[in-house]
DNA sequence: CGGCTCATGTAAAGAGTTACATGATTTG
DNA sequence: CAAATCATGTAACTCTTTACATGAGCCG
C-alpha cells in the first residue's frame, strides 16, 4: 500500500503526471525511501483515479494527464500519515551485507570500507547542498525538509562509521603503510 | 536474489535449519535490513540445495533438516560480498513519511515526532546492549558486529535529528508549554 | 494426554521488475 | 526531417505476503 500514499503524497505537494511522478522517485525518493516504475506507476494512478482519491485536472500535449488530490484522497494521506501503527518492516540490502560481512576476512573487506566511506561522504556533501538550496533565500523550506535534514544525519554517521570501521579492520591487516603486496 | 544470498550469510555464521533460520529474520534482519517468512524461506532453501550450494548435513526430531554451505555455496556467498556493483534501493516506509511530512501541519506532526523520538532512544539502549553483549569477555565480537555498531550510530543520528526537528516545529507551534488545551 | 512449540509445506493474491509496444511533440 | 524526449500503456515473470494445512515431539 505504500506506493499509493507515496503518490497521493507526491501529488499532494503539487499536481502533476504519471510522468513527472515516474521522474520525482527516480531523482529522489528511490535512493532515500522507495522506488516504483512508470510500469507501475500509470496503472496504480488509474485505480486511484477509479476510487475517486484522484482526478484529471489538466490535459496537456502527447495525452499529458496531470491529476491532483480530491477531498476524499487528501483524507485518505492524512490518515495514513497519522496512522503509523501498520509500519513496513525496512528493505535495505546495505545493512544485509554489513551484517554478512565478518564472512569476508579483514583484508578483503577494507577495500569495500573505503568505497563505501567515499560514497558516503559524496552523499553527504550533495545532501547538504540540495538542503541549504532548499533553506533558501525567503527562509522558506520546502516539500520533504523533514527527510532531507535526515538524510544528511544520517549519512553523516555513516562516515563517522567507516572511519570507525576502517580502523577497527586495520589492525587486523598489519601490513597497512607499504605499497609494497610480495609476500 | 538477496534472500537467497542472506540465507547463505546466515548459514556461512552456522548450519542451521529452515525454523531457525526464520526466527532469524524474525528476531534480528527484519528490523534493520531484510525479512522473510517461512513460506518463502523453506523453497528457497529445497533451491538453494538442488543448486548445490547448500547441503543438508544432520536430520533430527520432526523432520528437522540442518542446512549447511557446500563449497560452490562459498564461493557464491564470496562473491556476492565482494561485488557492490548491483545494490538494490532502499525500501524504507519510515522515510517516506518523513518526505510527505510537510502535508500534515506542526502540530499534528509534533506529536508524532516525539512518538520517533521516544522510540529511537530505546532502539539505542537496546543496540547498545546487544553490541555490549556481543563484544564480550573474551573480545571477540561474533558475527553482524560491522552492522551491530552501525545501527547504534544510525540511531543516535536518529535521536538528534529528532530532537532537532521537535524544536524546529515547537516555533511554529506557538501554544506549548501551557498544559490548557481550552479555545 | 492436552496444549504448546517445533517444523515443514503449498496455494492464491498482491507488489514489483523487466521487456515489449506505441505514438506525439519538440529540437536542432 | 531525424533524433531525442515526452507520455502512456500492457504482459510475463519474479518476489513477497497471507492464508491454509499438517503432523511430530515436548512439557506439565
Amino acid at each position: 500500500m505504500s506506493l499509493r500514499y507515496a503518490l497521493l503524497g507526491l501529488l499532494a505537494d503539487e499536481p502533476q503526471s504519471g510522468y513527472d511522478l515516474t521522474q520525482r522517485f527516480e531523482r529522489s525518493l528511490k535512493r532515500y525511501a522507495w522506488h516504483a516504475r512508470h510500469s507501475q506507476i500509470y496503472p496504480e494512478l488509474n485505480k486511484l483515479a477509479a476510487d475517486g482519491l484522484i482526478a484529471v485536472v489538466e490535459e496537456g500535449a502527447r495525452g499529458r494527464r496531470t491529476y491532483a488530490l480530491t477531498e476524499a484522497g487528501r483524507e485518505a494521506l492524512h490518515g495514513w500519515l497519522m496512522d503509523w501503527s501498520s509500519l513496513q518492516p525496512v528493505r535495505n540490502e546495505f545493512v544485509l551485507r554489513l551484517f554478512l560481512m565478518s564472512v569476508l576476512d579483514p583484508s578483503e573487506a577494507l577495500p569495500l570500507l573505503r568505497g563505501i566511506h567515499e560514497h558516503a561522504k559524496e552523499e553527504v556533501a550533495e545532501l547538504e547542498a540540495r538542503v541549504e538550496a532548499a533553506g533558501g533565500p525567503d527562509g522558506e523550506w520546502g516539500f520533504g525538509r523533514l527527510a532531507g535534514e535526515y538524510g544528511v544525519r544520517q549519512y553523516r554517521a555513516m562516515v563517522e562509521w567507516a572511519e570507525w570501521a576502517e580502523s577497527e579492520l586495520a589492525r587486523a591487516v598489519p601490513d597497512e603503510g607499504s605499497g609494497d603486496t610480495s609476500t
